[in-house]
DNA sequence: GTAAGGTTTGACATGGGTGTCAAGGTCAAG
DNA sequence: CTTGACCTTGACACCCATGTCAAACCTTAC
């Protein structure tokens, strides 16, 4: 498919598909006229981006996770990559804490110690 | 006191603190020699300065909030401010969700729905 | 005097994913 | 042929709190 129909079944736009796509990131290929030709594969693996993104990773860590996912979408295999991603779930646990009491002293400071 | 023992006692750079001065955000007079004085409720202005960039503000919003605060470090005047912060712990409430959600998909990405 | 360590201001760098614009190729429809 | 919609690469802007470096002043200790 091309890029733009990519965008908008992933939501991404077509600068960021192009960036991924540089990076080695999506599972594409050329047409005769130069136009990237995306496999339908590529959808997901988008979203497998967007999510290791969103976890705090960058592109280039996300280059050297993306590999170790399976069809299913599962990280079977890649035991370095397991062990990054644990972390990352930790630091993640971390960030969920701190805000938290962030909020909490926030709401402290607005005397609306219970919900907003 | 001077500022590198502010920075000592907040854990903030001095680079950070001279940036917040400069925005006026602190308690400082010049002494003689042009060295800063900061007064002694420049502790709880950085620690209130940091809470604010915690939860998302940019130093120019911090600049607008931090004087609503009294000297209890509660925020019972500025109904804007008051509303503006409600909106950003509507924000974190959001964030907070988002990660969790996330973090349950890298989870289940890991096959360790439990804790890690 | 001079060395050391604190301080001042100013300017520039940084990150890093993404927006945005430029200049141009491709192709189907009218 | 022309128009318009899509695609290409490349370069630059941005955010914005903070790091970092330079040049210079103040003070104290030796």
């Amino acid at each position: 498919m091309l890029i733009n129909q990519l965008a908008h079944r992933t939501g991404v736009s077509t600068r960021a598909l192009r960036h991924y796509d540089g990076l080695g990131l999506l599972s594409s290929r050329r047409l005769g006229n130069g136009y990237r030709d995306f496999a339908e594969s590529a959808v997901e693996e988008v979203r497998r981006i967007r999510l290791l993104l969103d976890i705090g990773l960058g592109l280039q860590a996300v280059a050297q996770v993306l590999p170790c996912f399976d069809q299913d979408g599962a990280l079977t295999a890649c035991p370095t990559a397991r062990e990054r991603l644990r972390g990352q779930i930790r630091d993640l646990d971390s960030s969920i804490a701190e805000l938290q009491r962030t909020r909490g002293l926030l709401a402290g400071a607005l005397d609306d110690l219970v919900d907003i």
